[in-house]
RNA sequence: UGGGGCGUCGCCAAGCGGUUAAGGCAACGGGUUUUGAUCCCGUCAUCGGAGGUUCGAUCCCUCCCGCCCCAGCCA
């Protein structure tokens, strides 16, 4: 399918048409997250699609932070996200804009709207307030400060600015309609006091604006001609219309919600994100199992198949969940063409080759990708001392070809990219255990195909012993063992899978494998896709971001 | 409950009055294969319900049912 061809969502529907019609020439967006957690998979899909409309029509994009709250936002966050969004292979023009950086025109705004007394400054406290609000149900009571002269509110905005007054003493509300039956029309709170350091004005503010007094008028003075946003902010759409027509902005920006991602298996709230991290139930918002940009990175997830999955995604106004298992497709089919092959052997039995000399060594060659000559290939050592995984052998003789395709004794397998073999013995220990099979190579089957009269069962990886690195390898399982941890009332840290992280040491890698450096994406053989851990650097780490796929039956 | 939004295959969806109702994921069957991977082929829906308008409705109207969002000095 050309990009012609592929159905237009129904942004792209609006652009299109206000670019026809001239409502617009130039197309703006922006993607505006708070700084006060890390961006996830769901941020991405919104990152994607603010980045993609741009580009697509020449336009940009700002990355804009929406620090309008300083109790909750911290520099570090800013510096996460920013790192995240680059990550994800998108850019923007200049530096990044913050709502800070319109504080004081903020205010002036403010001013104005007092002037034209469309605001006051009202004393009603948190709880009157709600009082006052009315129900979904019933309609509002005007504030008694509602009436309250220009010049007054002017003064008392003042001395709310100046750090003169108690902070939930006082709010700057718009004077709208406390009858309306839209909630956010009821004289909604364009300013609020918070003595508190900005991270970024410093102490200069004791009052900082909402939301809703902010966004609009930051899209504004940026120029953005399609302020997207998800769904929950419909119902603040005719309040942010109302500071369009009340306000001299410099442009007269539009908002439309889309349908926000969700995915089974996970939770997807800041949040709650941010609950999994402060109690510990994962190691930081980057553990490997967040469905944190910065946790799939650390998982060996690439950037691409990001942008894949959420270029697969419809961009309407439907919210639904999506399977993982469709992320996961898109994991996989970019690791598959893109991660280099290497054998890796998770739980080791040492197979020793007794037709081979003791200290023996060959070198093969074998490719870094089955179908991509292109990528290279790396030297194998293989010696009469091999590693092969326990899972991968089995003394039951009755097992079937079909159903098990693996080594038995007195069959025959073959080594990947090596020599078929059979297992002619098995060593045990005192108490049972396997602790070496004795087995004999099939001369001249390297890179040939089977003699008549031998047909290997199957397939296995190997590692040769005298050359083998060790190493640790972290398997994950989803966080959540329900498909909606989070649906209803349900305390979503009740349905955490204990198995979600399991840590096996002592594997043992190809020596090729020794200087994997951080970022790479491998293909263990038979096992899955690996990444070489980026914080425990100095050991050898390897995190699996997702298995291979398994179609047979057990 | 007042307001706003949404209901098309197990999941995500295209469809914009006349289509054999796209596609992807999942699932299932088969082929290729020195990864039980990849790849290839095939199977898999009458559109929440009931009326109505129309020669003709998934698309328009009415009513009903279901789900989501709004009563923070969060975003």
């Amino acid at each position: 399918m050309t990009d012609l061809d592929k159905p237009t969502n129904f942004i792209q529907q609006i652009i299109s048409a206000d670019l026809d019609a001239g409502r617009v020439n130039n197309v703006i967006t922006r993607f505006p997250p708070e700084p006060n957690g890390y961006l996830h998979i769901g941020h991405a899909k919104s990152i994607c699609l603010n980045f993609g409309l741009a580009a697509q029509y020449n336009g940009k994009c700002n990355l804009r932070f929406d620090d309008t709250n300083p109790e909750k936002e911290d520099q570090a966050f800013v510096d996460a996200i920013t790192a995240d969004v680059k990550w994800l292979g998108f850019d923007w023009e200049g530096d990044a804009c913050y709502a800070s950086n319109y504080f004081d025109q903020l205010y002036t705004w403010a001013q104005y709207l007092i002037g034209e007394n469309k605001a006051y400054v009202c004393e009603l406290n948190a709880e009157e307030m709600r009082e006052y609000r009315g129900t979904l149900t019933e309609t509002g009571t005007n504030s008694p400060y509602r009436e309250r002269s220009a010049e007054e509110s002017l003064s008392l905005l003042e001395k709310m600015r100046d750090g003169k007054v108690d902070e939930g003493a006082m709010t700057l509300r718009a004077k709208i309609d406390m009858a309306s039956a839209n909630i956010n029309l009821r004289d909604p709170v364009l300013y609020r006091i918070k003595k508190m350091a900005h991270q970024r004005t410093g102490d200069k503010w004791n009052i900082y604006p909402s939301y809703d007094f902010a966004h609009g008028q930051e899209d504004a003075i940026e120029g953005v001609s399609h302020s997207i946003c998800t769904l929950e902010f419909a119902a603040n759409r005719p309040l942010y219309d109302w500071f369009t027509a009340n306000l001299p902005l410099p442009s007269v920006p539009k908002q439309y919600e889309f349908g926000r991602l969700n995915l089974n298996y996970t939770v997807m709230s800041k949040r709650k994100l941010k609950l999994l991290v402060d109690d510990n139930h994962v190691a930081g918002w980057d553990d490997p199992r967040m469905p944190t940009i910065s946790g799939l990175r650390r998982r060996g997830v690439s950037a691409q198949a990001i942008r894949n999955f959420c270029d697969s995604l419809a961009v309407a106004k439907t919210d639904g969940i999506v399977d993982v298992a469709q992320f996961e497709h898109f994991i996989r089919d970019d690791l598959n063409v893109n991660a280099h092959r290497a054998m890796c052997v998770l739980k080791p039995l040492l197979l020793r080759l007794s037709n081979l000399e003791e200290g023996s060594c060959e070198l093969f060659s074998a490719a870094n990708h089955p179908n991509r000559e292109e990528l290279g290939s790396r030297h194998l050592n293989f010696s009469n001392k091999l590693f092969i995984d326990r899972a991968d052998f089995s003394e039951d003789t009755t097992l079937s070809r079909k159903k098990f395709k693996r080594l038995v004794i007195g069959d025959y397998v073959r080594l990947r990219g090596a020599y078929i073999v059979r297992a002619d013995e098995v060593i045990k220990d005192s108490t049972g255990n396997i602790v070496e099979v004795v087995g004999s190579i099939v001369p001249n089957t390297v890179g040939a195909d089977a003699p008549e009269g031998i047909r290997p069962r199957g397939v296995i990886h190997w590692v040769d012993s005298a050359t083998a690195v060790e190493c640790t390898i972290n398997l994950y399982d989803r966080l959540f063992k329900e498909a909606a941890p989070d649906e209803g009332n349900k305390n979503f840290l009740e349905h955490i899978n204990p198995a979600s992280l399991i840590r096996i040491t002592g594997c043992k890698a190809e020596s090729s494998l020794s200087d994997a450096a951080v970022g790479h994406h491998y293909q263990f053989e038979r096992e899955g896709y690996f990444t070489r851990d980026s914080i425990e650097k100095d050991a050898l780490v390897f995190n699996c971001t997702i298995g291979l796929r398994d179609n047979w039956k057990a």
